[in-house]
DNA sequence: ATAGGGTTAG
């Protein structure tokens, strides 16, 4: 049934002597995965004794094919329906990113027994997080352990998860004892959820020690770890674990090598991520996408070949691809390193082609002719923007510390503390400063301006 | 026997 055989499926069942409710439900979500929502349906209407299994078959069958509303109303028409049902419901509004329809009749559902089950919960937890609601999940997620029911493999992964978003090292490392103590901290999917958290947080050191200890790895643990290392600039590692990893019998995909080329970029290791674009290519079959072209065009815009980037964007175009604006971007961000006005302004002007809104595209712009002292062109710039009606919001960045959180806006001085907190800030801008004395310059100034 | 959930980039 799985693989495209619904015609052979439906042989069978036509054959079939004697056909049993399950037999019927099992054609019924066969017809679903295939694709095809009104044989199902027909189905549907001539099954003679339909049980919970059935409509839950439906509901999910829905949801999956992205009618929600249908699922909704087999559910409203259910006179008994179990967790399973419950849970399918939710899962389809969640999957639309209703979150507050779902978190709604998670409240409704029946609790108990039969009731409100750890699926249930990791439903909407990570339902949350996808939508960026990330200490609403956790706060989900410590209600959920004042409940009798206890965390399984898949509410570890979901939760690390969001600890890697968040990011929250503390509350990881909690995870990872409890994890410990339900024997579930060596099952692959937690492990991988482990290494990134540990990554995203900084600690690289209990990501490598989480990924050596790890009974056997797949192509997201292989992942996890060499973007890890790339993050943190660290690509000699990063590249050192991808030709680890060539020994194993696991194939890199396509975001190994998002992670392989922008660690190369980070690196400013041109000659090698040459090499890994056209092994990828050549020797792995692997299609690169918009995200690969954006990595190869910022490892030679950040190195100052902006020649060369430009050039590749002509291979892009003569090789039939749209030049994507993430690409654009790329070579924006180079220009503005490197001080390049004409490329600079052409890239600009793809960029805003694509995206008029962006303030950040207009002030890297007005950002250039500043550096190279065109300060017409500057005002220009900045003239042109306020006629779009483009507004440039304020910096906002924020911190939580033991007793509370504070909030900084750009150019607002009013917190309490500000010069204590100012004061280790400037210190800290002397010795970049002082760095850059006696190094390249521009070197340092490129590592400063893509932080 | 048949139905519901989780992991990797920028």
């Amino acid at each position: 049934m799985r693989g495209g055989l619904v015609e052979e499926a439906e042989n069978l069942f036509d054959e079939m002597p004697d056909r049993n409710v399950v037999t019927w439900n099992t054609m019924i979500n066969g017809y679903f995965k295939n694709g095809q929502k009104e044989k199902a349906f027909g189905l549907l209407g001539s099954i003679p004794n339909p049980d919970i299994y059935t409509y839950n078959t439906m509901i999910s069958g829905l949801v999956q094919s992205g009618d929600l509303f249908g699922a909704r109303k087999v559910f409203d028409k259910m006179d008994s329906r179990d967790v399973v049902t419950w849970n399918s419901i939710i899962a389809g509004y969640v999957h639309k990113g209703m979150i507050d329809e779902a978190m709604q009749l998670f409240h409704e559902m029946p609790l108990g027994m039969r009731g409100r089950d750890t699926v249930s919960w990791i439903v909407m937890v990570s339902g949350l997080a996808k939508e960026g609601r990330l200490e609403e999940g956790v706060k989900l997620f410590m209600m959920m352990k004042e409940s009798e029911l206890s965390p399984d493999k898949a509410t570890f992964t979901s939760i690390l998860t969001i600890c890697s978003e968040l990011p929250a090292l503390c509350l990881g490392e909690q995870v990872c004892a409890q994890s410990i103590k339900t024997a579930l901290n060596h099952t692959i999917e937690v492990c991988n959820a482990m290494i990134t958290m540990y990554a995203r947080c900084g600690n690289m050191t209990s990501a490598l020690r989480c990924f050596s200890s790890m009974p056997t790895h797949n192509v997201i643990s292989w992942n996890s770890i060499i973007s890890g290392f790339s993050h943190h600039g660290l690509g000699p590692q990063a590249l050192e674990m991808f030709e680890e990893m060539r020994f194993s019998d696991v194939k890199p995909n396509e975001l190994t090598f998002i992670a392989v080329l922008s660690a190369c970029s980070h690196a400013g290791l041109v000659e090698k991520g040459k090499y890994y674009f056209d092994y990828m290519k050549d020797e792995c079959f692997l299609q690169p996408t918009a995200g690969h072209y954006t990595c190869i065009v910022d490892l030679f815009g950040r190195f100052g070949l902006i020649d060369e980037a430009m050039s590749f964007i002509d291979q892009m175009r003569a090789d039939g691809l749209e030049v994507p604006v993430s690409v654009w971007g790329a070579i924006l961000g180079a220009c503005r390193v490197h001080r390049n006005v004409e490329v600079g302004a052409v890239a600009a002007e793809n960029v805003l082609a694509i995206e008029p809104n962006r303030s950040g595209t207009y002030m890297i712009l007005a950002e250039i002719y500043a550096s190279v002292g065109r300060l017409n062109e500057v005002e220009r710039v900045l003239t042109q923007m306020k006629k779009n009606g483009v507004k440039k919001q304020p910096g906002c960045s924020w911190i939580e510390m033991n007793d509370g959180g504070s909030v900084f806006l750009s150019g607002d001085k009013s917190h309490l503390e500000f010069d204590r907190i100012v004061e280790p800030l400037e210190v800290l801008h002397v010795d970049v400063e002082l760095m850059s004395v006696g190094s390249d310059q521009n070197l340092v100034q490129s590592c400063w301006h893509s932080g």
